[in-house]
DNA sequence: TGTAACAGGTTAAGCGATTAAACGATTGGG
DNA sequence: CCCAATCGTTTAATCGCTTAACCTGTTACA
């Protein structure tokens, strides 16, 4: 039951004084080789690890950022079952470890209490997944904590924000499918009020649409929300409505993963007899039958460039804002027939 | 720009000593009513929110408890994408929350950086979920710390444990698929060297063979990783192999979406030409078409399970150890056919 | 040669909490 | 009526670390 070993034990071992061994661990003073040789080796042997909650009171940093995610709907409580923001979540963990930092989740609601566990713990800096009410980002704002938006068109310049381009995204499955051979297609999506990302990708959509000449017809567009079971529903309400469209484009994967069975339950074959399209290759878009066409972003490139986008920001508080776009890119697999 | 404020600036405002306040705040000792009333005035004017940094330093202890996860694959970082680990995670998330403790995830390689995490935030105590080599379980038990295992069929008794009955599970699905009147079923499954899991289905599938009076066939079980990747190249050596069997049974998941797809691809028919059945249930299961049948874990009761009885073994150090086998279920979907 | 700069260390003052011990004022029992 | 126990509160030590300030020799330079 021996406790640790701590920075004063360090020293006594290393005959030097704490303030020394403090000095050599962070290289933030010329310690002569010896001594630091002499310091180094008592750690070694005590195996010293520092406290950082005994760190973090004096520098004032926790080496610690946090991730907020939405609950994915209202009734469910574990968002990481999304496997769009497991993953994202993922790679911020790989990367902030990379540098460091260790990450806290919190998938609660986006009441007050994120904002009690950024004092409590000190959180050097938050990064946000979707959107949210407008107070929500009034609070954040007000921890003075640097912050990195992810997926939202929060339009308050003093956040970083990071995400892709959804309408250009939208509007390159939109034209994709058209190009197979499409002339009606569906549009599923999403509740588009209040959301920045659905509304943008509606309207590349839209605009891949006016391109080819073709009308925009309201019916055409199912809206829900951005789950399974939603992607069911809208597929159940398409089939019902009996409209001629031999496609449809998701505003996202999950819902095109629901639409594919709901087709499949209802006996309708996908791609022959329907074509679906998603958006933003999940991945169990490439487990499907047939596999989901789909716009790749590179969800793990996002939570690369946030974590990166994020440290800068904390290291260096003064950093003007930024907003990151990154790239999307069409992949084909075989939900989309080719009429042509 | 204004900093937190403290417990003293609480203390001056209520005007009573810091030690009061911490009282009140913890309700350890007992205080006036009226002063009690006038503290928390103070708390809720100042916006004060404890320093658990600080907290940790003096009561020696985080609030913070760690989760090991394997890294899915040894070229992998992600561990998130697989969607077994991310739900567990997602609900040990959101129990320990409701239990005032945060969590920080490690994906790390099981070397000595784990340990480092433990020591250096001062954890509370630490979910370790899967397998690891025996010497890792040595070092965790150095760490004096609180654990509680998952799906781990290590055998020293030093710490807690909850698992499911990964033998009966496994009889319970191959019984199943057999009852359907298939006669000669193959099975799926990842290293079976040093995984007590695997080795445990593998048991159980035997089992139910040898109930039916089936010859246990090696040439009918086919050994991989546990990864999608890898049901691909099981179905692909499986269609090789040009074995009369009329099923397969995969000891995860994942393996058996992965060989669902492959069968796909090659124009073989699920549930018709080839039966599937799977272990795990986990969420995209369902999501495919045709459904999985497979055996159900809950997996979010584990992660409830596990934050239970780890919380119960931090406040109570003695705590007996404890085995937990959690029960399964068959959840009948489309992917294997009833011959009968 | 005088002095400024610097290298290499040490001292000691916090950081924001907790908590044992001390303290004065009541209260109650014998 | 006195002593002890209890209550409500304060004092002060402490947790493990960082860092400004200080100290003592050297070295460099005009």
């Amino acid at each position: 039951m021996k406790k640790r070993a701590t920075l004063k034990d360090v020293a006594s071992a290393a005959q030097v004084s704490p303030a020394t061994v403090s000095y050599v661990l962070n290289g933030k003073k010329s310690i002569s080789p010896e001594t630091a040789a002499r310091v180094l080796q008592a750690v070694q042997e005590l195996n010293y690890v520092p406290d950082l909650s005994a760190r973090s009171l004096t520098s004032r940093d926790s080496k610690l950022i946090g991730v907020v995610v939405p609950q994915t709907e209202p009734g469910s409580r574990l968002m990481l079952q999304n496997s769009f923001y497991s993953e994202i979540v993922g790679s911020i963990e790989y990367y902030a470890r990379g540098q460091g930092y260790h990450v806290i989740i919190s998938a609660t609601d986006i009441n007050e209490s994120y904002l009690t566990l950024a004092q409590e713990r000190n959180l050097d800096g938050i990064i946000v997944i979707g959107m949210y009410p407008d107070e929500f980002y009034q609070q954040m704002k007000a921890t003075q904590i640097p912050i990195v938006l992810i997926d939202s068109y929060c339009n308050d310049h003093y956040f970083h924000s990071i995400r892709i381009d959804d309408a250009y995204g939208s509007y390159l499955a939109t034209r994709y499918v058209l190009g197979c051979g499409h002339r009606d297609v569906a549009f599923f999506c999403g509740q588009l009020k209040e959301n920045g990302v659905m509304q943008k990708r509606l309207a590349g959509y839209r605009q891949a649409l006016e391109e080819k000449g073709i009308l925009f017809d309201e019916r055409n567009v199912f809206e829900g929300n951005i789950n399974y079971d939603s992607g069911l529903a809208l597929a159940d309400r398409f089939l019902q409505a009996g409209l001629p469209a031999t496609a449809v484009v998701a505003a996202a994967d999950i819902l095109a993963v629901g639409a594919m069975k709901e087709f499949y339950e209802r006996g309708v074959n996908v791609p022959n007899e329907i074509s679906v399209m998603g958006f933003d290759d999940v991945e169990i878009s490439q487990y499907l039958t047939p596999g989901l066409s789909t716009i790749r972003q590179k969800i793990s490139l996002k939570g690369e460039k946030a974590v990166e986008l994020l440290l800068n920001s904390i290291n260096e508080p003064g950093l003007t804002k930024q907003e990151l776009i990154l790239p999307v890119t069409l992949v084909e697999r075989a939900s989309v027939k080719k009429l042509n």
